[in-house]
DNA sequence: TCGACTGACACTTTTGAACAGG
DNA sequence: ACCTGTTCAAAAGTGTCAGTCG
């Protein structure tokens, strides 16, 4: 964050996950994410560090969720296999961090969260929350706009990235025992769920216990979150309420969790087990780019880029950290979860002192029902008249338009990019700059209508 | 018949109001 | 009149499970 103003170029914004070694582990057996009615979180939450901001200059952040593909599957014997096609795109909408808009200081500060993201299967939702098909694959995407106001956005660069491995699968009731299980031992609410917990009505027969672990039990109550339970990944969720420092079984849950290798998608696509799925050998490599905000051969012009090709320094910080390079940012970053409501500023400040750069007042001037959520779908209405749709990604074909996000299907996508194994604690990248009104225009994120 | 979905339930954490004490 | 810390209840977030629905 040091250096003058050339210090600030675009492309230069760094994005990581936090709790990558969570992510993973979930991401290694298929992450699902349960949708209810009126809406459920996501577990784990998505978490983002930023740098590469210029402190003063004010962000949006926004998150939208995107279709891995375009099928339907099915949870059958323990692995996910393609049931058809994909239902038609529910509204799309995107959630609006709370603390949004906020100095890029502001951002930089201390991780982001987005905690209180719901998801829903309800298409009539009248809440706000992010509305997915159950049944389907997804991965969250990040967008960084510079941008005063709401109202300015449009006119604004704005980036994108996406994690690979927070990628999953949206269910109401859970199909994989061992997220179930991953989920219990690591998300507090669910404690009560736990082996060690207190319950003894519940867990009966779907996961069954290890016998050599029931004599532990008694005294494992007050070591479960520490040992059994991974406290690097409640620690760093919630660690506003633990609050203490536990490296060393940190790392020794991130390497035992790395044993379990393949997850029940990565084990078909990577063993070519799925025979069954219209998603050909092809697709295990387009499953690598396809992280990617597909940059269709219509978009290449528009200087998309990404960390790996670009020189900036934070790049060559990714580089050489890699995977491994979340842990030694997180002894830098103060682990305090940003609560991503309207208190959240509020008891940062209360936390860290008042910034001369402290956030707004979120959305007060926006003209939404429910903030933090920005629908997608009215957007397209308010494009320009006369402009070319800009393709971003659309895997149900151009008769099925995404909002804006409308597109071509897979079949364009730029020729994959083959991750490494590391990949996951960087953020794939995405930057769109758009130097004028008119070339703005061409690719508006949403407009002013979705309001 | 079967799989997806729903809602009630028990359990947990979080939040904020009320209160006491300095 | 403040500030701080504690207590407590309500709200909200979990997975489970039985039942419903298509």
């Amino acid at each position: 964050m040091a250096g003058g103003p050339d210090a600030y170029l675009q492309g230069s914004i760094r994005m990581t996950l936090e709790d990558p070694d969570l992510w993973k582990s979930f991401h290694e057996i298929g992450t699902e994410m349960i949708i209810t009615k009126p809406g459920r979180r996501m577990f784990p939450h998505c978490k983002i560090n930023l740098s590469g901001l210029i402190p003063c200059a004010k962000y949006i952040l926004l998150v939208d969720m995107v279709p891995e593909d375009g099928f339907r599957y099915k949870w059958n014997k323990e692995k996910w296999e393609v049931a058809g096609k994909a239902e038609p795109q529910p509204p799309c909408r995107t959630y609006l961090h709370p603390d949004s808009p906020a100095p890029g200081c502001h951002w930089m500060k201390q991780s982001v969260s987005f905690l209180k993201l719901k998801l829903t299967n309800n298409t009539l939702d009248q809440h706000g929350h992010i509305i997915l098909h159950s049944m389907h694959h997804y991965h969250p995407r990040f967008h960084i706009i510079q941008a005063d106001d709401l109202f300015s956005v449009r006119w604004s660069v704005f980036q994108t990235f996406t994690f690979p491995e927070t990628s999953f699968t949206a269910v109401t009731a859970y199909q994989n025992a061992k997220v179930t299980k991953l989920k219990i031992d690591h998300n507090p609410f669910a404690k009560g769920f736990r082996d060690e917990g207190t319950s003894t009505k519940r867990r009966s027969n779907k996961l069954p216990v290890c016998p050599e672990k029931r004599p532990k039990q008694a005294a494992a109550v007050s070591r479960d979150s520490e040992e059994e339970s991974p406290p690097d990944f409640c620690r760093s969720s919630y660690d506003g309420y633990e609050g203490e420092e536990m490296e060393l079984p940190k790392r020794k849950e991130a390497e035992v969790v790395k044993e379990e290798r393949y997850s029940p998608w990565t084990s078909e696509r990577e063993h070519g087990a799925r025979t069954d799925s219209p998603v050909g050998a092809e697709a295990r490599d387009l499953y690598n780019a396809e992280q990617l905000v597909p940059a269709p051969a219509s978009y290449q012009p528009y200087r998309f880029h990404e960390y790996g090709k670009s020189p900036s320094p934070s790049s060559s910080i990714c580089s050489s950290n890699g995977g491994s390079g979340r842990s030694s940012f997180e002894s830098r970053v103060p682990d305090v979860a940003t609560v991503p409501d309207h208190d959240a500023s509020k008891s940062r400040g209360h936390d860290m002192g008042v910034s001369p750069c402290a956030p707004q007042p979120p959305l007060a001037t926006a003209p939404q029902d429910y903030p933090g959520v920005l629908n997608m779908t009215v957007a397209q209405a308010g494009k320009p008249a006369g402009v070319i749709g800009h393709h971003i990604y659309n895997p149900y074909g151009t008769e099925q338009p995404l909002g804006q996000w409308s597109g071509p299907g897979p079949a364009q996508y730029p020729p994959p990019h083959h991750l490494t194994a590391d990949y996951t604690a960087q953020a794939v990248h995405h930057g769109y700059h758009h130097s004028n009104v008119a070339e703005w225009s061409q690719y508006p994120l949403f407009s002013y209508s979705c309001w």
